[in-house]
DNA sequence: ACCCTTGATGAAAACGTTTACGTTGCGCGC
DNA sequence: GCGCGCAACGTAAACGTTTTCATCAAGGGT
């Protein structure tokens, strides 16, 4: 059927020993003796089944992404990242995504045992209780935007926590002297990050006794409400800053309908540079997240630690920087588009 | 290292092939000591070796997805509705993507050889020479909103053609008697689609002589110089049909600048209903593509191919039907948010 | 009582690689 | 000229499964 090694040395009349040594560039064969190989080889078109290699090597040349339910632009710029870094290095890139709950999540685990060589986790299922009961001790793992601090694990972060504070700190740059914030669902480590750099920010700011956070969970909608409750707060605040763009949106909306202007009475920012951020009316100062980036790290450091078996996982935690992205939703110099 | 098939076997006191049976259902063994090996094997935690099992079935259970660079929400609504199909069906998902040009997907292609038992294939790189210079005859395939028609491999598009049909009926319904539209990119075949739905229904409608097609290249600023041509028409035209939102997006912010009210003095329609869609003034008018069941209707092409071999693949193609999402920037009656 | 069928089980081959080890031939130092 | 080392190459084992074939016991029909 397909063509196999021993075909490749029979017509090269040399041993399948010799294909192999050829093919994958290792000493022991002349150049001469190379080259014929190789040119029969590439005649024949053969292709070396992958299977049998994983067998015997024990690699897989694949690394697995267990992936939660993203929206759009997050989930295609993370997968973008990986595969990226992952064709860089000639790794092959199997998906796991959208899992409904934990068990969904750990049977996705489960299969990809024995298929990777490594394994990119993120995932609001991933707790700690769920990682040691279901990834195997062996597998080098990075754990992506994850709260759980393992010393077994490294992790990648987007640094939440510093773009908050940057952007709490630019509005009381600006002046702005009662900030309140709008929080997103509690269980969410991104929102617990966020909220931390707001308190840290104003404390530095001297205004520890000004933080004020109201309830959000991510939606439009919530926005609004918050936009609302903030209106009729004695004093107003001069600046709201939203854990997310949708919320930031949904909270420009409420402040519209309140006759209040933006910038000028009330300054609002998001969080997360979503597309329809520079779209909106004023046009939204936000903070960056370089997902891309994010993912294309994470597979780095995934890659070396699989690379280099004889050490024992580090569990390096590193975090990618964001950026802060300024229009005039804020009342701020716009810096860039 | 690693508990294998015989580790099972010994502690369950038999031999490694009624393990083997036992664990895949197969007759020829007792229900106790099925039982047995069952309880056993899942004590041991034992995993089967995919590689190993790989080389003797021929079978990887895992199917390839070379998709091209795509945008945000198309990108993760695709991959969610392939993923959820194959988990369906016990199958793995290999993905790459964010090919630069023919030469990557070509590489990236060929690096599949052998590691999947079937492939789904969106790529603008992807045209009659590229297939049959690299993809192995053998193995099924599944074109995704390709314009290639082979009669070799099956394949499934969204029907942008009756998406737009639709579209423009709905315009002519409304009254709307010149009906421009913005064209995309020449060489995208969604655009080409999307123009002949134009142009057939204005035929149908008897209005086939009024047919105008403005330049654009999907981009919002594309869409803004169009709304800026539409206005300098004379006659002016009273809807406006853009291949995309984005241009729409634009085009709306043309004629607002140019003080024409919309939809009253010139309806405003898009294509693809970006999350953002609904949140412009007026929200937008548009088509919506079912993409997740896109990708799941094409894995599921794809795993029945995959599953009969003895047919020889039927060069099947579908269509996914689009949806007309009503909103108040065509003047008609919204049906839905 | 004997043969034949049937069903459960085991032994071993096969899948296509990589690699440890053995063998050969050649050049070089003495 | 002789042994020695070294480079090139071949042989064969090993990886962990599935599956074919053989074996064996039990049971049923004559």
């Amino acid at each position: 059927m397909s063509v196999t090694i021993k075909d490749v040395a029979r017509m090269a009349n040399v041993s399948v020993a010799s294909v192999s040594r050829a093919l994958n560039g290792h000493s022991g064969v002349t150049a001469e003796t190379q080259k014929r190989i190789r040119e029969v080889a590439a005649r024949l078109r053969y292709v070396p089944h992958s299977a049998a290699r994983s067998l015997i090597t024990r690699r897989t040349q694949t690394i697995g992404a267990l992936l939660p339910d993203l929206h759009g632009a997050f989930f295609s710029e993370l997968i973008r990242g990986i595969d990226l870094a992952a064709r860089k290095r000639g790794l092959y890139l199997l998906v796991s995504s959208s899992h409904g709950d934990a068990t969904e999540a750990a049977i996705a685990l489960r299969a990809m045992q024995g298929r990777v060589d490594g394994l990119l986790v993120m995932s609001p299922h991933a707790d700690r209780a769920f990682l040691d009961e279901n990834l195997p001790i062996v597998l080098p793992t990075v754990l992506i935007n994850s709260h759980v601090r393992s010393e077994r694990h490294a992790a990648l972060d987007v640094d939440d926590y510093g773009g908050a504070l940057a952007m709490v700190e630019h509005l009381t740059g600006l002046g702005r002297k009662r900030i309140v914030f709008i929080a997103g669902p509690e269980v969410n480590h991104d929102v617990q990050e966020r909220e931390r750099g707001y308190r840290d920010a104003l404390a530095r700011a001297g205004m520890g006794d000004t933080a004020t956070v109201l309830s959000g969970d991510f939606t439009e909608e919530s926005g609004y409400r918050a936009g609302r409750e903030a209106l009729a707060m004695q004093p107003r605040p001069d600046a709201i800053f939203a854990a997310n763009d949708m919320m930031a949106i949904g909270c420009l909306s409420a402040l519209a309908e309140g006759g209040v202007r933006t910038p000028d009475d009330i300054a609002v920012v998001g969080f997360d540079d979503i597309p329809m951020a520079r779209y909106v009316s004023p046009p939204l100062t936000t903070v960056r997240l370089r997902i891309a980036e994010l993912g294309a790290q994470a597979l780095d450091l995934l890659a070396e630690q699989v690379d280099d078996e004889s050490e024992p996982p580090v569990a390096e935690r590193r975090l990618i920087p964001t950026e802060l992205v300024i229009r005039s939703s804020c009342g701020g110099t716009a810096k860039r588009g």
